[in-house]
DNA sequence: TTGCCATAGTTCCAAAACGAAACTTAGGGA
DNA sequence: TCCCTAAGTTTCGTTTTGGAACTATGGCAA
């Protein structure tokens, strides 16, 4: 079974993981939980590749957690901001902060 | 940056994420959650290769939260239950179900 | 004692996703 | 005119995933 296809699942936890529950997607949340908006924070600040963060946002947007809004006439430039229903992604990113400050200490620094 | 260097990030939610943020990581921890334990329930339940459970598997009680089991002497047979580490995990999961029923409406139905 | 069954994996291979780096597009400003 | 910023897109080699078949170990029944 394709991990796509977990979107109608019975399980709510799977439905929500279909969207959330790759490599990336909910460190791109937490950089807006952080108040981070633009494509070159998001990619400095969580070092990942510039081709997954541009597919990564497309599907969020398309979920309806963020929305792609215009700030700059001119150069035409967006950025991504955080819906309703994103906000409400905050309880679980608390609960992952909570448990890996609990159970993952740092080993070693790194620098992003 | 690959995704696995996460696990010394100066954030606790990236460190998490680099243990239960992959694919079908923290649908195993639900089935684990619902009280399943065995290599082929898990198969059945969650929809998942028996290649990629069983990496999973290996990385999860690498990681300390499942702890490998042997309940049959005989032939040999492991099962996997949740340590006290794996245990804190209800509270993310619970909140990734609360926003699954609420913003993840079921279209249609499906076997798994 | 032979052969089938259950259960937990492992192996193989093709397809998809990822990672790194370069390239593009659209103005701004010196 | 030329370089700069910022949001992507493209390309290409590597890694991960998905599906299916195969292995290992012993129980049990004929």
């Amino acid at each position: 079974m394709k991990w796509t296809e977990l979107s109608d699942n019975w399980c709510p936890v799977a439905r929500t993981l279909s969207i959330v529950g790759d490599r990336w997607t909910l460190l791109i949340l937490r950089d807006c939980f952080l108040g981070l908006s633009r494509f070159e924070q998001f990619i400095e600040s969580s070092g990942m590749t510039r081709h997954i963060l541009a597919e990564r946002l497309k599907r969020l947007v398309e979920a309806g957690i963020l929305e792609r809004r215009l700030y700059s006439d001119g150069p035409k430039r967006y950025d991504y901001v955080l819906t309703d229903k994103g906000q409400e992604l905050a309880p679980a990113l608390m609960t992952l902060k909570d448990w890996g400050k609990k159970h993952m200490p740092v080993r070693r620094a790194t620098s992003a």
